[in-house]
DNA sequence: GCCGTTTTCGGCCCGACTGTTTTCAGTCG
């Protein structure tokens, strides 16, 4: 059973204890201990009962419990629990305007047990007769059931962040904008994006909220108020608004960029020191004590400031405290791009086309590494391509002076851990990345003995996307990754960290762990187009930060020669 | 259910906005 699954059953055994209308803070450790599970780096299932109840959230009770999981693969208390009359109701709890209470009370006074069950009752206005409840929840109850249909899952941030940035961007240049944020998980670039959240600066918020509003993308408003907004996009995401004094905005940059286990576990280290954490400063009784600068708030709390990157309550506040903070790799220390493809496979741009945007991201070399001849829908490359593909590098790269484009390939690995290409042919190039693309849903100990027995050929330099997902649209296969790290380690390989938006592969729970062992990291965009060099660099770039890389952890932030040579070195 | 140089029991982060009420519960982040 892997850590997601574990995590999912805490998540909903947390979702029915609280329709059950159970002790919020029960529920809440259900809820932390789903996290703590969620983002454990090596394999819950391997734990005993007592390194169990040494995680942060978990103790007796549900260690016990997830031992009981993982060994027999069922929770009693959580089968009894699903036989609950009051289990079905967790499905309404994700319509906006719809909680526990409500759902208690639909199901109690109208027998609404599913979200079609609730569209009926809705629109045969049975709704409104109840205690507490009107027309306007009513109508808020199928605008959120119409919204759920449209958009259930959660957003890749390379489909969500362009369109906040003009969003932003109109905002920004208000007049009475004095400062402004993108917050939120966008700003701590999480691979997947919920809702939108923007935070302003102004002594004069009202005339920013009204345009907030009215600007064209903006198809519904769920509320607006002096100080906070939301609005739903034609996109079908929702964008919040907040604006705060000046003298505020480091508070509330720091709370409206959370996370929210980050915050969580700052303001109850400050209450026990006796101070108050909110969105408006840190507060020493009724004295303000910081809260102009994210600087100063963390300042205040005897911390260094951080990247928003690292907010996760993934130990950094522990360092932030003894002032260990890493100095994270940032986009302008990258040199080159080791993953792209060009017209000679399945790519849409020449090999110049790539060198030359290359060369406009201030680049010192790009790889070109077009795919295998397996994958025949790409056009991969045979043999005797291959050949004439370095030939052709070779003469484009006369043309430049600081600039090189390595030769390479991004070769499958089959299903017996085999290469697509013989060595003899691989030995020829610069980069060799090893990449999986077919058979997918082999049992998790054979992928990893596949992608191992890769790792272990000499040739191999890089492991390209090694889970293989793809967001929102297929699931990593299995593997064992711990096993892999090791791998990478012990024959001197790199894994990728694939920066395409929709694969972000490595993620940082993984980056973190490799980074811990010592493994380079590179960060490629796997480009298809020349201008995705240049817009799928930073997406990259924000998930090493999320896994803690530094400058030395990224082999592409060395400089041409001194790449090289780290290639040439067995 | 978890947790502890203030506690092994009694706490558990904090505030905005809405809708339906006339002072606040529910929801959300």
């Amino acid at each position: 059973m892997t850590n997601q699954q574990i995590a999912q059953i805490f998540n909903h055994i947390a979702d029915i204890l609280e329709i059950q209308g159970e002790n919020v803070f029960k529920i809440r450790a259900y809820q932390k201990a789903a996290e703590t599970i969620a983002n454990f780096t090596g394999d819950i299932s391997a734990l005993s009962e007592k390194e169990l109840a040494e995680l942060p959230g978990i103790g007796k009770a549900i260690a016990q419990k997830t031992k009981e999981l993982v060994e027999t693969g069922k929770l009693k208390y959580y089968e009894d629990l699903k036989k609950s009359e009051y289990a079905p109701l967790v499905e309404l709890l994700q319509i906006q305007s719809v909680g526990p209470k409500h759902a208690r009370l639909l199901y109690d006074r109208l027998g609404v047990k599913s979200i079609s069950d609730l569209e009926k009752a809705a629109k045969q206005e049975k709704i409104r007769k109840l205690a507490g409840m009107g027309e306007k929840t009513e109508e808020n109850i199928l605008k959120g059931i119409s919204a759920l249909r449209k958009h259930k899952e959660r957003i890749p941030i390379g489909e969500i962040l362009p369109r906040v940035e003009i969003i932003f961007a109109e905002l920004e240049k208000l007049k009475e904008t004095k400062q402004a944020l993108i917050a939120g998980s966008l700003r701590r670039f999480k691979e997947t994006i919920g809702d939108a959240d923007i935070l302003i600066a102004s002594e004069k918020p009202k005339p920013i909220m009204d345009a907030f509003v009215k600007i064209p993308q903006v198809t519904r408003v769920l509320s607006q108020g002096e100080t906070k907004s939301s609005v739903i996009t034609k996109d079908g995401f929702q964008v919040d608004l907040r604006v705060v004094e000046a003298e505020s905005f480091g508070a509330a940059a720091h709370y409206f960029t959370g996370s929210k286990a980050h915050n969580v576990k700052i303001r109850t280290m400050a209450v026990r020191k006796g101070i108050k954490v909110n969105e408006y400063g840190i507060f020493k009784g009724k004295r303000r004590i910081a809260s102009r600068t994210e600087e100063e708030v963390y300042k205040s709390l005897g911390m260094q400031w951080m990247p928003p990157e690292m907010r996760e309550d993934w130990g950094e506040i522990e360092l932030a405290l003894k002032h260990k903070i890493p100095a994270l790799v940032e986009l302008k220390d990258i040199k080159g791009d080791l993953q792209m493809h060009s017209t000679w496979s399945d790519g849409w741009n020449s090999i110049e086309e790539m060198a030359q945007d290359g060369i406009d991201c201030g680049y010192e070399y790009i790889a070109i590494t077009d795919h295998s001849p397996t994958l025949g829908i790409t056009r991969g490359l045979t043999e005797e391509r291959v050949y004439k593909q370095i030939e052709e590098i070779r003469k484009i790269n006369k043309k430049y002076k600081n600039f090189r484009i390595l030769t390479g390939i991004e070769v499958d690995v089959r299903e017996n851990g085999q290469l697509d290409l013989p060595n003899s042919v691989l030995k020829e190039l610069d980069i060799v990345v090893a990449s999986i693309h077919t058979k997918f849903n082999l049992p998790k100990e054979q992928m990893t003995t596949r992608i191992i027995k890769a790792l272990e050929n000499p040739v191999v330099d890089i492991l390209g996307h090694p889970t293989g997902r793809l967001l929102g649209k297929r699931e990593p296969f299995e593997v064992d990754m711990e096993k892999i790290i090791k791998a990478a380690k012990a024959n001197k390989k790199v894994l990728e960290l694939n920066g395409c938006p929709d694969r972000l592969d490595l993620t940082d729970i993984y980056l973190k762990q490799a980074r811990e062992k010592g493994v380079k990291i590179a960060i490629s965009t796997d480009s298809h187009k020349n201008l995705h060099l240049k817009e799928w660099m930073r997406y990259g770039v924000g998930m090493a930060r999320r896994g803690w890389l530094e400058k030395k952890d990224v082999v592409n932030t060395l400089p041409l020669d001194k790449f090289l040579k780290f290639l040439a070195t067995p």
